[in-house]
DNA sequence: CCAAGAATTAATCAATCGTTTGAGCCAGTC
DNA sequence: GACTGGCTCAAACGATTGATTAATTCTTGG
């Protein structure tokens, strides 16, 4: 008489959605087989039929998965309410740093808690790849996951640029996102660039950068020069 | 006792990695089948073993192909003697808005004669893919074609702000290749959130953005303000 | 305790993968 | 005209793919 799933298909479902994120950000979609992905779960392959109804649904159910956990701390500015009144320029420029820190933290972990959580990477590293080349089936995921980090930040661009028209603010926009998906999507070539293994020792220097040269590109007068934040 | 190819099969090995160039792009390394590039390139899919020996091979010659048409107009720059004198500050100005317009050409057209051109588009989709997840492979021979567009932006970059340490010019390195690199990757993303299928429609207002904004961001004082170029 | 249904399993499916084979084609050479 | 060697081909190879089956185990409400 019970319907409803177990305790034990719950854990089996996130272990192998989890290996799922694991192996399909090592090997794409097509590289990464359903028996690894079972074998890394310690589960048998046919449960992905069973439980996702096929590899694709996998797959889509890993990219939920990863969105319910990431972008926790951008997610969060993205609800504050609408830039007004007298201090709405001061206000702008103090969310164009937070939505920076916030969206290189998040491209930096996966859960803020655990900053060494390997699902971190490899989440990231998938969204990469779907941003790149979406599936048919996920671009709609991805859009509607991306939508209110773009609209935030072109609120913020909007008040402090006027002047420009919709699509210089889309310009700058892209400017300023470019820059740090680039040096998250590619890590590996500025690594070995930099003949260090390592980069980044410290985020906050990165982030301090970003900061810096994208108020600078954005033609901020006020924000410069003045000390550090 | 002819020991030299043909120029029958030089046809039909060009054909093969246009081909493999094209479908690879579209599907991954691994989602592309060799059956279907033979297809495409009406030719045998024995003959990938056969003149490439293996999927693999054909793979490595698709990128030399990449790497021997394009980035022409960024490889020209590249080899530009060392920027020293008096008149040093303003070449490298020029150079760094002429890396940037030709990156951006180099990017957005394979073949210069003809913008047209399939391959363009598939080429950088490719390159894009290999960037982000290099094969143990290639990785070598990405590094090698990126080095020389690297030291050339980095001479700039030191003239311009003398006052920097290497690592602070690479992060404004990452910041000005990352924009540009972002642009191109997440076309597919940024035509969707602009609503337009057919952005950017001219290029030379996007070039003229991500020049203005890169030399803000550098914080050069006599680049601005001054009329376009 | 015991059916009922959810969860898991090993075995198997047809399809496709990259590669190999062996024969045939076509140009040049003696 | 026989021969050579580069090139191309259809056919088949074993391996692996995602998916399916049917039997089994586990869990749970009555």
């Amino acid at each position: 008489m019970n319907a409803q799933p177990t305790d034990a298909s719950l854990d089996t479902r996130l272990r192998l959605i989890e290996a799922a994120i694991l192996t399909f950000a090592e090997k794409g979609f097509d590289g990464a087989g359903i028996r690894e992905i079972a074998l890394r779960a310690k589960a048998n392959s046919a449960l992905v039929t069973y439980h996702f109804s096929g590899k694709e649904g996998l797959y889509l159910e890993a990219l939920r998965y990863i969105f319910a956990r990431k972008a926790c701390r951008v997610a969060e500015l993205a609800t504050a309410p609408a830039l007004e009144g007298p201090g709405a320029r001061k206000d702008a420029i103090q969310r164009l740093k937070d939505h920076i820190r916030a969206f290189m933290q998040d491209l930096m972990a996966c859960d803020p808690l655990d900053p060494q959580d390997p699902l971190g990477e490899a989440a990231m590293a998938l969204m990469a790849r779907e941003m790149q080349a979406p599936r048919a089936t996920s671009s709609a995921l991805l859009m509607e996951q991306i939508r209110p980090h773009v609209d935030h930040l072109m609120q913020c661009l909007q008040v402090l640029r006027p002047d420009l028209s919709w699509g210089e603010l889309l310009n700058m926009g892209m400017s300023i996102q470019g820059q740090m998906l680039y040096f998250r999507n590619s890590l590996g070539i500025s690594r070995l660039i930099r003949g260090d293994p390592n980069f980044p020792e410290d985020l906050e220097e990165v982030i301090r950068h970003f900061t810096d040269f994208s108020l600078r590109g954005l033609g901020i007068p006020e924000a410069f020069p003045q000390p550090r934040n």
